[in-house]
DNA sequence: TTTTGAGTTGTTCGA
DNA sequence: GTCGAACAACTCAAA
């Protein structure tokens, strides 16, 4: 009997338990397996054109090392898989299990309206070398800090990748066409993109260690967009990160522990999608609304006379993506230097990363925040020049991304205000660091009182 | 049950 | 210029 595929965050063929598991059962029955996408209004309209863009990129790349077979579908997957499975006749979707708040819910309803025609839902895998929920204290309790949920980690340890599903024999079934991109997607889409990434960053991940933080010279994996889409699996780089023993393999290690806690306490705390896990602001901290309006608009667009987040911020708009180390900065900034609540910030992210996950989103701006179980303590605030001075110590990155200040040399584009003459087409600055930063210590010891 | 050690990523101030 | 302390207790996780 003909088995389906529901790709959704595995846009794959290696290193795919649940595709796996579809080919195994279709050779047992002498069938085929029928790949499915389907394409929700509910994520489209709002994932923001290039992610869209990078979407169809990566669709088409999958599509094409299918032989052409990958079937789309656009509606309510409540509706499609049901109607689909009508269609071929299938017993079983398979799929790899959903843990965000979204995609339990909805896996659920799939699962239900499939129920009513006794076809199966089944999930093998995810998209984590260990699912969320699987690792427990020792009382069977979720972990709160990051550094003891991380030695659990590596003790629960996890499976080598799945072995090679060979030449799957895919359904031809009729497939609406891909929506027309926008444009061009912002970085190469695709598996055999994401495993080539991988391959020339395992050539350098032992300076990983050093140089990560480096904004200019941009050294990390640039990964997190083929791990948001599943073009990759962390188990695939955990495999081959295994037996080095570099001080850069151990941090990268880190960095996908990051991860997968990050996942494991939003399945645990789904609310903290939208809610700060502990307010550590009183309500008359945040700057009024219309004001706010004005600096986030200034924020969004790079135009707060502050060249590192500036820099940051424009990098997100042309790129889709922002560096790390940038990213704590501009988030910093946002919460304590503009006092405008983190949830604004995360949303504007959502819009415009390509890597756009929610847990990690929501719980890296709920670390910067303080908001966070195990945050970021609140008296620790980026200053953006320290910042820009310390990581982009020759001023390259931003003038990268800051043409009004490229024709500034060296450090001094940090403090453009310093110049006997500064740019006239660069913005004043929009708020004074040290002002603000002590407005915000002085609020929380307010509502650490009060 | 109680105790103990530890906790991603920073900045400022004063000696 | 460099360096350590202060920032603030609190909660977590394991023994």
């Amino acid at each position: 009997m003909t088995t389906i595929h529901w790709f959704r965050r595995d846009l794959r063929l290696a290193d795919n338990p649940a595709l796996n598991n579809a080919w195994d059962q279709a050779q047992a029955d002498g069938s085929q397996v029928v790949g499915l996408f389907v394409l929700d209004d509910r994520l489209w309209g709002p994932s923001g054109s290039p992610r869209r863009d990078y979407l169809l990129a990566s669709l088409r790349a999958l599509d094409e090392s299918m032989g052409g077979r990958l079937v789309v579908r656009r509606g309510d997957p409540t509706e499609v898989l049901p109607a689909v499975a009508r269609e071929v006749g299938a017993s079983t979707v398979h799929v790899a299990e959903s843990f965000e708040p979204f995609g339990r819910a909805r896996d659920e309803e799939v699962e239900a309206a499939l129920a009513e025609d006794e076809v199966e839902l089944r999930r093998t895998g995810s998209a984590y070398a260990v699912s969320p929920g699987r690792v427990l204290t020792r009382t069977g309790t979720p972990y709160r800090v990051f550094t003891p949920f991380r030695t659990a980690w590596l003790d629960h340890g996890w499976r080598g990748p799945a072995q090679d599903p060979g030449e799957v024999d895919w359904a031809g079934l009729t497939s609406e066409d891909l929506p027309e991109a926008d444009g061009e997607p912002l970085r190469p889409a695709g598996e055999e993109a994401a495993l080539e990434r991988w391959h020339e960053f395992l050539e350098d991940v032992a300076g990983y260690d050093d140089d990560r933080d480096r904004p200019d010279l941009d050294l990390t994996s640039r990964l997190s967009v083929p791990l948001k889409w599943g073009e990759i699996h962390p188990r695939t780089l955990l495999a081959d990160l295994k037996d080095l023993r570099s001080e850069g393999a151990a941090s990268f290690r880190s960095e996908l522990a990051w991860r997968e806690f990050h996942a494991d306490v939003l399945f645990h705390s789904p609310e903290a999608a939208t809610l700060s896990i502990r307010e550590v602001m009183p309500d008359d901290a945040w700057t009024p609304r219309s004001q706010a309006d004005r600096w986030f608009e200034a924020w969004t667009a790079g135009r707060t006379g502050y060249p590192m987040v500036d820099a940051g911020m424009r990098q997100l708009l042309a790129e889709g993506w922002m560096h790390g180390r940038v990213r704590m900065l501009v988030g910093s900034f946002l919460v304590k230097d503009l006092h405008i609540p983190w949830q604004r910030g995360a949303r504007h992210f959502m819009q415009h990363l390509l890597d756009a996950d929610r847990s990690q989103n929501q719980l890296n701006w709920q670390w910067v925040a303080g908001t966070g179980l195990d945050a970021s303590p609140y008296f620790r605030i980026f200053n953006p020049v320290t910042q820009g001075l310390k990581f982009d110590p020759d001023g390259d990155y931003v003038r990268r991304w800051v043409p009004e200040l490229r024709g500034i040399p060296g450090k001094a584009v940090h403090e453009p205000w310093k110049l006997p003459t500064p740019p006239e087409d660069y913005p004043d600055q929009l708020v004074d660091h040290g002002r603000e930063r002590k407005e915000s210590l002085d609020a929380y010891a307010r509502f650490k009182d009060g």
